[in-house]
DNA sequence: CTATGCGCGATCGTATACCACCTGATGGAT
DNA sequence: ATCCATCAGGTGGTATACGATCGCGCATAG
């Protein structure tokens, strides 16, 4: 039960449920990207009516998880080499405003809870935990926005790219293990250092740093990872 | 006709058409931001049953125009002082981003058309056709960019921010005609001078000017403009 | 052997009817 | 005057049925 930042609550809404479900399988890699999702299968194994996985579908287009093409079906949201560059050149420029926004309304529980989530990453040596902690560690720092809108664009990038980064930890822990994980702490530290004493430009500027370096050790192994880009400028019909 | 990067055609689909007419509603003004829209009604009037209106009430509520919440309705998206500023700060991060990416493959036709565009904005008076005009400037800037996510991303947030910016212009139209409107045909003329010439980070810095000095206009005139503003910080369930 | 077109089945989209539940408002009791 | 209970409107969900569309395999022509 990792403290999702994301997790609504309404459980009696099935719809909801439906969704939080399917989301749960698509951001733990259960369904990988391309993955096709029948509604009638669904709906049978969630002992439900197909109108609440239709609306669960919906939900996750709008959270950018899925891709649905009328009569075609929905699939699971496929993102292209360039699309994961550009998703992380977006998270570069706007995750740091959110930062500055939460920062100075950390608390004191809060930092805790920030230094707590670093140390157990620094342990941690399963790709899912990594993932979690991870994940947590940037949603405390964000915990006290007052921005929504911004908050629910960093949180769609999150999603919609952690398949991929999940694809690329597996692959670099076998050869990187000691050498990119380290340097990964290392930020992690710069980060909540910055933090912890309130330092916004420091902070974003260790947010920024560590965006892309990820960004840029991603790009390094994207050529194992599948996709078959299509280079094509906008698109035509 | 602005260039939508998605905007799929599919007139057959039921769904697709009630998104677009609802979609056209909320962006001219007709449905103003928190006005309520009732399944039954809508179904009844576009002669359709009340499946396609939930769809298209989730496509919306995916591209921000509309909010649903479980057994109390959908309403048009409403947005906060606060809000409207955080997405002009977004905007001024992520659409020079989008511009690089298309400006160095703008055709002559291209250039042509912006320059049409521009000028006719320049002689506009009418509320409703420069809010068109200065849409179409800009998307025209970003025809030929290859990141539909990005622009996807940029498209949401020009869509749920139209209504605020029509409440300025109508505002600002009878008072400062001459002054501000004259400082956006210089900028327009700015960001197409470098545009044509193909000087990006030209282009950039004076999209980045036009951007900022827009919010700061906004914000300046935002006092009269509603919005019982939250100053909650995050949410709690 | 490859390419083109046809047709059928699997799914999706939509319609209809009905019940269950939530929300907001109305009105009465303290 | 404030608070709580009740009630109608409206949405969420179920069940069922049927037309429309897309993919894919198969037959046929080159």
């Amino acid at each position: 039960m990792t403290t999702d930042p994301y997790s609504s609550s309404l459980q009696g809404v099935a719809s909801q449920r439906v969704a939080d479900i399917l989301a749960g399988r698509i951001l733990s890699g259960e369904l990988p990207p391309g993955a096709r999702i029948k509604q009638d299968e669904l709906a049978d194994e969630l002992a439900t009516s197909r109108i609440p996985v239709r609306d669960a579908l919906r939900m996750l287009e709008a959270r950018g998880l899925v891709v649905i093409r009328a009569n075609a079906g929905a699939r699971v949201m496929t993102l292209t080499r360039r699309d994961l560059e550009v998703s992380y050149e977006i998270r570069e420029r706007i995750e740091p405003l959110l930062l500055a926004d939460s920062v100075p309304h950390l608390t004191g529980e809060d930092l805790a809870d920030l230094r707590k989530v670093m140390e157990r990453n620094q342990g941690a040596t399963d790709v899912e935990e990594a993932m979690a902690l991870e994940r947590e560690f940037h949603w405390i720092t964000y915990r006290r926005h007052s921005t929504p809108l911004l908050a629910q664009i960093v949180e769609r990038i999150w999603d919609t790219t952690q398949s991929y980064r999940r694809d690329y930890r597996k692959l670099a822990m076998g050869h990187t293990m000691t050498g990119a994980g380290r340097t990964h702490d290392v930020e992690h530290q710069l980060l909540y250092d910055a933090v912890a004493k309130k330092e916004v430009e420091t902070a974003q500027a260790a947010l920024v740093l560590h965006i892309r370096r990820t960004r840029a050790e991603l790009a390094r192994h994207s050529g194992v990872l599948a996709n078959p880009g299509s280079g094509a400028r906008n698109e035509a019909g």
